[in-house]
RNA sequence: GCCGAGGUGGUGGAAUAGGUAGACACGCUAGCUUGAGGGGCUAGUGAGCGCAAGCUCGUAGGGGUUCGAGUCCCCUCCUCGGCACCA
């Protein structure tokens, strides 16, 4: 036998890299009968490179879109950079360089030395990236179209801003009361914004959650995060205030008659009008001197406004206060107090000396609050009546009087898509004094982020664009009466929430989404990413498909039929990689020395990939042991037979296996199957009856994992083409079944014994066997068994 | 606090429907190779007892159901992840 080459990793990636560039070898037949569209999270490329965490999300991906390729679908793997936003202008701004030199570096860095290193089966011609005008151009377009449907609005509100990062941030980006980002403690300031109404579809996407294939933690995130409630509207008259009238929200409408005050959240944009002339100053004293937004909730803090509200079925008067502890932002900003059954409002009670009354039955409202359900007491004609029931009719006696009306409350809110910052896309807005915002027309796009100098931001609420008086000042596009610019930039969120529908449609310059290719894309098949975007990323990416297929620009108003969240990588105890926690580890070094196979193995390996695992590197030597030994091996198969039944019976046994697990995500035990595969070839080999269908099985099999080595050994096999297209071997179920099987004998069940006969023997006969057992024959000693238990191929216990 | 996912050898992790716990791999030990090595190969490796055959105990802890429980039920403890005053 010749001797055998040097297997040399590192060589063989360069080597296939550049083949499979060549050849096109991923190249998307986007005509192709069979599409399958195969999706995985495009990158940040902001200050830091990939780390293996990333690496790890998308070698878990390529395996599938690997896989389906060799099943022979035409396999559609995109990639592109997501590259504007505040993380990259951050960190421009801390380096001191432009964002748009150091996008382009890193973009290169991240697609040449990383991506492509780790041996993605991407297809390269459809890359995208965000901050390029060929696509932002089109981000804008989708602007236009939410705009034009009144999906997009210009409105003051209440917005969560950023002391830090100077901009306001969507709900989605406020973590407990801090900037996701930066850390630093939100405000709640009032500016006019740009509002998407994704409220608009909170039902529909609450609703097409049961329908789609995701993983269900993912699923529960958004019905969280969509969080509805009902309950009902109910009016209370006021008196001694601006206002005439306030309306409140409440899940317990069934509890109004233990309504003794109401509280108006002290973040209420109108607060003012719910103050008592007399009690004006001390309120507005009060309200500057507030705890800050995120902390622990405090019941003790609040303010009597003075004012008068009045009980819409009994007519009793009751105080109004203001506290933080009532959000100005959710329902109508206002409750109605209930602090008999209402755990916060017995707190505020107590603490303020305010009445508490019990109006349902079952707990002890002088040391509690009592949530439960229960009889309705003190609530006059209804008294009673249980709680459930209850709730009903107070709705009905309200709608009666004109006083209330049931009401589907959401958590959602609407996306605020404004940004006072420099790196994005401007929003194609023109304002006219005469029209109002005004879209810019769609043959003018893109608007181009003009090149400043100085794009810090400023902090004033508006972003650094204004200061481009050349760029800002235009006239109107309907009245040509001079106007100016809007010069927020949009979130960006909303260059990812689309860039799916994109990818097929790169090749068109003159419209955002081919007709023919979208409906034959879309949509996803499957989508693999981080958790992190379980309320981000993937609602709003839901919320845009639903417009646009409203509008008739997408096919379907769901994005991803399927979609997993894989794992995350933790390393040194300190949880998920990232650089904030100093734990990253950079998989290039890695790869330079063992090779992406052995890299891409051994990550796969570390646990199951929907759950993620602690990274070592100790294992990898393990992974490049089974790479030597698969080299070794299958170029040491002569054997041309095909017909042993024994290793047919492996043969096919391991690709029902391997492809089971591929199909379930579960990759680290393909990787176990493989292992056992080639530790047998291995010794056959040895003994020189290694069969080449055999070796070349466990090339085909191995491919979607160790996609180097196994073209090269493909190319050794005498195969042609690319063992990355249409190979994969069927098995036949029936060959894979076993003639022989081990039968464990129990005695009182604990393993006393085995034996083996034939599959199928029926349970009469492996009891009778079971008995021969001398082992057993022993145990019994001459008692009779009391009883049998015979599962056929499995087992067989004598109770004694 | 609420929600979710989990606790299996020295380590990462396997166990289709309740049916031989610890696949596969790392590490370790011994031996063989010996062109040195973080090299390769072979064997062993849950704990305890035993010369051995074998026995006992073992899937966070405690109860239970069952011929049989890592798997099902109840309670307790711990870890990780997410959400956090949403009326």
């Amino acid at each position: 036998m010749a001797k055998l080459d040097r297997l040399d990793l590192p060589a063989l990636d360069a080597k296939w890299q550049r083949r499979w560039a060549e050849r096109g070898t991923y190249r998307s037949d986007m005509e192709g009968p069979r599409p399958f569209y195969c999706l995985m999270m495009f990158p940040y490329p902001s200050a830091e490179k990939l780390h293996i965490g990333n690496a790890y999300a998308f070698t878990g991906a390529d395996i599938y879109g690997r896989y389906r390729r060799q099943r022979g679908d035409d396999v559609f793997e995109p990639l592109g950079f997501d590259a504007f936003g505040i993380h990259s202008e951050n960190y421009a701004l801390k380096v001191g360089e432009h964002p748009a030199t150091l996008t382009a570096r890193n973009v290169e860095y991240f697609r040449e030395q990383q991506l492509k290193k780790l041996g993605l089966g991407v297809d390269w011609s459809h890359e995208i990236d965000t901050t390029s005008p060929d696509y932002y151009r089109w981000t804008q377009w989708v602007f236009l179209q939410l705009f034009r449907a009144g999906l997009a609005e210009h409105r003051e509100g209440p917005v969560n801003w950023c002391p830090s990062c100077l901009t306001v941030l969507a709900d989605e980006q406020v973590l407990s009361g801090h900037c996701e980002r930066c850390g630093t403690a939100v405000e709640t300031r009032y500016l006019k914004q740009w509002f998407i109404r994704t409220t608009r579809y909170a039902q529909e996407m609450l609703d097409a959650l049961d329908t789609l294939d995701w993983s269900e933690r993912t699923k529960l995130a958004q019905r969280n995060w969509i969080g509805r409630s009902e309950g009902a509207l109910i009016d209370f008259r006021l008196n001694g205030c601006a206002r005439d009238q306030v309306t409140v929200f409440t899940t317990r409408p069934d509890t109004l008659y233990g309504a003794t005050f109401l509280v108006i959240g002290a973040d209420h944009p109108q607060l003012g009008d719910f103050v008592g002339a007399a009690r004006r100053a001390a309120v507005e004293g009060w309200r500057t001197s507030l705890p800050p937004a995120d902390a622990e909730p405090d019941f003790s803090v609040g303010i009597d406004l003075g004012t008068r509200a009045v009980h819409p079925l009994t007519g009793v008067e009751m105080p109004v206060w203001a506290a933080p502890y009532v959000l100005g932002g959710y329902g109508t900003g206002a409750i109605m107090a209930v602090p008999g059954h209402d755990e916060r409002d017995w707190q505020f009670a107590r603490a303020h000396g305010l009445r508490i009354v019990a109006v349902i039955g079952g707990g002890d409202v002088d040391t509690a609050a009592w949530t439960g359900e229960g009889p309705m007491l003190n609530s006059g004609a209804l008294d009673g009546t249980p709680s459930t029931e209850g709730k009903r009719k107070v709705v009905e006696m309200l709608e009666a009087r004109g006083a209330g009306r049931a009401h589907v409350q959401f958590r959602l809110r609407d996306w605020i898509i404004s940004r006072q910052r420099y790196w994005g896309p401007p929003l194609p807005i023109i304002h006219c004094p005469v029209h109002g915002p005004v879209g810019v027309p769609e043959a003018e796009l893109p608007v181009l982020l003009p090149e400043v100098r100085d794009f810090r931001p400023l902090g004033t609420g508006v972003s650094p664009l204004a200061q481009v008086e050349e760029w800002v000042n235009v006239p109107c596009p309907i009245c040509g009466e001079p106007s100016r610019r809007e010069t927020d930039v949009n979130d960006n969120f909303l260059d990812s929430g689309w860039y799916f529908m994109r990818y097929p449609s790169t090749g068109f310059a003159d419209r955002a989404l081919d007709h023919d290719l979208t409906w034959r894309w879309l949509p996803v098949d499957i989508y693999i990413g981080g958790n992190e975007h379980a309320v981000l990323h993937l609602m709003y990416a839901r919320f845009l498909m639903r417009a646009l297929h409203e509008m008739g620009h997408v096919p379907v108003p769901e994005p991803f039929v399927r979609f997993r969240a894989n794992g995350m990588l933790t390393f040194g105890g300190k949880g998920k990689m990232s650089k904030s926690k100093g734990n990253v580890v950079n998989p290039d070094a890695y790869m330079a020395r063992y090779g992406a196979d052995t890299l891409r193995l051994h990550i796969m390996f570390l646990g199951p990939f929907l759950e993620g695992g602690e990274w070592n590197e100790r294992g990898m030597l393990g992974q490049a042991r089974f790479l030597e030994r698969v080299w070794r091996c299958a170029q040491a198969a002569t054997s041309d037979d095909v017909t042993d039944p024994v290793r047919e019976r492996r043969r096919h046994r391991t690709i029902a296996a391997v492809e089971a697990a591929i199909e379930s995500l579960h990759y680290n035990t393909a990787i176990a199957t493989l292992h056992e595969l080639a530790r047998a070839i291995d010794e056959e080999a040895r003994e020189g009856t290694a069969r080449r269908v055999d070796a070349r099985t466990l090339v085909e099999l191995v491919a979607p994992f160790a996609p180097h080595i196994a073209d090269e050994l493909w190319e050794r096999l005498g195969e042609s083409g690319t063992v990355h297209r249409a190979t994969w071997p069927e098995h036949d179920p029936a060959l894979a079944a076993a003639p022989r099987v081990t039968i464990a004998v129990q005695v009182n069940g604990k393993l006393r014994a085995t034996f083996e006969c034939d599959a199928g023997t029926p349970a009469a006969e492996l009891e009778r066997l079971a008995l021969d057992q001398s082992r057993v024959a022993e145990l019994l000693d001459g008692r009779p068994p009391r009883k049998l238990i015979a599962v056929p191929d499995r087992i067989v216990n004598v109770v004694v």
